[in-house]
This record gives structure tokens, sequence and C-alpha cells, in this order.
DNA sequence: TCCTTGGTGTAATGGTCGTTACGGTTGCGA
DNA sequence: TCGCAACCGTAACGACCATTACACCAAGGA
């Protein structure tokens, strides 16, 4: 087997034990142990525990781009693609793996985790909802000029606070029925914004 | 000097640890230091560290009531009351403090710190937000059944995701001319959706 | 005035965690 | 087949922290 795919499978644990037993007993010893690898090997690899939860953010961005140009891919109207795009967006953001990866940033006090996730983040969500909102804009669905004010003001429609309300334990990852009907109503308050 | 002004002095010496080296740093070593407090009166009075920072919450949010309801007093027209209210919340949501309480909270698996942030914050905030778009709507200003829905979507559109992207130390609290800016286009938003 | 109550400051306890060290094993190239 | 490089499993180290224990002190009531 080669390094890439050890990687890949000790990338896999560390997210099982971060989703099994929460942020706080995500410990090295832990992902060592659920991977079957050494520490040697993790401090080798990826430098420190910083370094090994840089490397989770990345490839979970990677996954959520791959999973949100699926769940757009044949759409061919851009109301469809919109509404594709937020449950999507709502289950990924929300989903156990991506609120940990935010605890997890919120404990470093570097902000290097912070940066990565926002950063990461952005590239890959901003970029398809500019493809979409730009299709919408063609449609003569939606009006405006400013593309980055547009993504922003979906996104504040769509995902408002439940993030943090998620990250400090509030509320659970919402249920299919309420991301499909969230999905819908910030497409339709978006068309009244920049009809 | 009684017990009360004590423990209100140990509270002061916890928030200025919290604002001035972060949440990792806040331990109860140094808020006893700070406040010259013994370990055992920390102790004694608050039962464990989750339940002191339960009082740096609640007494928090008594503070948050006490400041939103100075902005909006004598504020006549609810528009005018609207424009207030908004900067001043993000003031207080966005400042150290309350976003170290988050980061508290996130830390906290058991849950009771978020649970305790969202129930006093709630309670400190949503009144407050009731009474000025009751009189908006009584002003025709805003037009709209569910006074839960319309708050959630004020907060939405005045908030948004600024809270997480804080807590996980992407941004800087944001300036007077961003919060003023922001408030304005939540009401002129807030007016659009329900008018 | 004396003693009790309730505080302060500091030391000690017990546990966790990131990180390092190391002996044993394995698989691969020469 | 031999040797070595990389990896595993585990132990050890050092630091930090919540919590507890304790010796000392100050004030207020009998």
């Amino acid at each position: 087997m080669g390094k890439v795919e050890r990687q890949a499978e000790i990338e896999d644990a560390a997210y099982r034990v971060l989703e099994r037993d929460g942020y706080a007993k995500a410990t090295m010893a832990a992902i060592a142990r659920e991977a079957k690898a050494s520490h040697e090997t993790l401090y080798n690899w990826y430098g420190d525990k910083v370094g090994l939860f840089r490397a989770l953010v990345a490839r979970n961005a990677e996954e959520v781009r791959g999973l949100l140009e699926a769940a757009i891919a044949g759409e061919a109207d851009p109301k469809g693609a919109l509404e594709q795009l937020g449950p999507k967006l709502l289950e990924l953001l929300l989903g156990e793996r991506a609120i940990n990866l935010n605890r997890a940033a919120a404990a470093d006090a570097s902000g290097e985790l912070g940066a990565a996730i926002a950063e990461n983040g952005r590239e890959a969500v901003v970029p398809l909802i500019a493809t979409v909102l730009d299709a919408a804009r063609a449609d003569g669905l939606l009006a405006f000029d400013d593309m980055d004010a547009a993504a922003e003001l979906y996104v504040r429609l769509l995902v408002g606070d439940l993030q943090i309300r998620r990250v400090i334990g509030r509320i659970e990852g919402p249920d299919e029925a309420f991301r499909e009907e969230r999905g819908r109503a910030a497409v339709r308050d978006l068309a009244v914004l920049l009809g």
C-alpha cells in the first residue's frame, strides 16, 4: 500500500473518531489507535496535531466540493440548481464532521485551523454558488452587480446562525425536511431581494 | 463587603482574563489570581468551572439586555429603534466577551454552557426584538403573522454567520461603520421581505 | 478579649494530553 | 538471502489543569 492510500486511511480513521466521540476525545492517541498507526507515523507525516487537522480540513473541503458539484450536475435551470444546492450545503455544513472541525478551530488559539476552514471552505463553495447565481442572472431570475455580495446574502439567508448554534451544542443537525424548506425559503427570499 | 459584591468582583476579574488572554488561558488558577480570591472560594460559590462560566453567561445576558434597552429607549418610531438595535446587537454579540463565552461553550462537551448561552441570550434579546417588530407592524412598516419567524429572519439578516467566523478566529470584531451599515441593510431587507 | 466563621495563598493530587523515544517486526530492494 | 528503512505498539516525559487540602489570617459577635 502506498503512502497516499495509507494517509487516506488515517484521515478516515480521524473522521471516525471525530464523528463518533466528538472533538474533545479526538486525541492523537485515539486517532492512532483507530487507524492502527503509530504516533511516530502521525508526527512524521503531519508534523503536529494542527497539521493533521489541517489535512482533515483540506480533504473535507475537497469532498464537499465534489458532493456539491454532483448535486447541481444535470440541473438545467438555475432555480432547480439553487434548490438542489441549498439543502446539500446545509447537510454538509451542519454535519457532525464539519461541526467538529469548527470546534477544533475554536479551540486552536493560533487561528491556523480557522484560516484553513475559511479558505478551503470558501474555495470549495463560492465558485459553485457564483456559477449558479450567474446562470440565474442570465435567465433574468435575479438582478445584481456584486457577485460576492449576492453570494454572501444567499449564504446568510440559507445558513444564518445555524453553525454557531450547532457548535455550542444547542441544536442537533437539522433533518432533511428542514433543509429542504430552508433551501426553498432562501431561494424565494433571494429572488425577492434581488428580483 | 457582602458576598454579592465580592461575586461581582470575581466575575469582573473572570471577564478581564477572558478578554485579555482568551478562553484557552482562562483557567481557574488565572481567574483566582486576577480576582485575588482563593480556589476554595471559587469552588464553594460556583461548584466547578462550568458553574462559574454559567454565572458569567447569565450576568452577561443581563448586561446585554440592559444595554439593548438603553439603545432603543426614547426611540419613538420603530424604524429608528430597529436601526439603533441592530448595530448594538452586533457589537455585543461579536465582542471579545461574548465570543470567548461561545468558545467556552464549544469546548464544553456536556452542552450545559451552550444551553445557558442560548437560553439566556434568547431571553435577553428576543423580547426586545419582538417589541420593536410589533411596533413596526402597528405602523404598517412590516406585515407578518409569525413573530418568532420574523425575529429569526431579522437575526439571520443581521448577524448571519459572523459569530462562527469570529469564533474560529477568521475575522476580527467588525468596526462601527460596518455595524451601522449592516444594521441598515438588515432593516431594509426585512422591510422588503415583510413589506 | 477570645473564639468562631469564612476567607486567602500555596502546595499537593490525580489525571490528561501532546510529543518523543525505542525495541521489535515486516516487507522490499539488492 | 540479507540488510535496511519504515512502521507498529508501548512506554516515558514534561507540561498543564481542575480540583482538593491545609496552614495562616482577619473580622465580628458573645
